[in-house]
DNA sequence: CGACAATATGAGTGAATAATTATATATGCA
DNA sequence: TGCATATATAATTATTCACTCATATTGTCG
């Protein structure tokens, strides 16, 4: 590779940090979070996840909209329901990739203290 | 593993979900970004991020002390000038995720297209 | 000490956005 | 047609947060 085609990331242009920047935005909300979890194991309508998370339904509506249309849901209608399932399962490796440098680092803070 | 250890995600404690939220938070900012593309070559002081980015030395210095706190970035102070490092490399290997993710979408999208 | 340089921070502003309430828009069924 | 159910959306409020300007803090050097 040529020194020119280097350092790929420090020339994307803005509009791509943005959206990757609003990739990671809407997984940073805790209760939109919660909605991939319940999804995690299979399609689920909006009244199911309304009741599951305890949120309101129009709050669950909102976000579960947020979700599919940054493409990490997909929305499937039926009769009077709507089921949503998860379109990019990649999400939950991030968020396994978050969980383990959590750890790491929550686990190197413990070690500055001493066990009795 | 006994079928009271499956779903292992679904039980998170809402404050691990806030957690893990935080994190995609402060990497969903386009400027907290920049800087650390900046910085993926290697230790870089305040004020050469700030003329880097062309952002306030302000602006520079909060995104800079968000990204410590979260354990993203080191922070080494030398004489008059402040040095900050990446601490957890590992979130690039997430930005590669998103840019995999974003882009297989756009393929896909763009294949709806028909070619003349 | 005084002047300067690098960084941090307090206060204020504006924009984005999450949550709520009420209502609109379907769709199915008697 | 009228009513009930499921979902979406409009309008409003409250909160968060990025940004700026001015100033404080910290360290260097004369």
């Amino acid at each position: 590779m040529p020194a020119s085609k280097k350092n790929t990331r420090r020339d994307m242009p803005p509009a791509a940090l943005e959206m990757i920047a609003a990739r990671f935005r809407v997984l940073g909300e805790p209760n939109r979070l919660k909605l991939l979890i319940e999804l995690e194991s299979g399609e689920k309508c909006v009244k199911d996840l309304t009741e599951a998370t305890g949120l309101t339904q129009a709050n669950v509506s909102r976000h579960l909209h947020a979700l599919q249309e940054s493409g990490i849901l997909r929305r499937r209608k039926e009769g009077l329901q709507v089921f949503y399932s998860i379109a990019d399962p990649t999400i939950f490796e991030m968020c396994d990739h978050v969980c383990g440098s959590l750890s790491t680092r929550m686990k190197s803070q413990a070690s500055f203290f001493v066990k009795p």
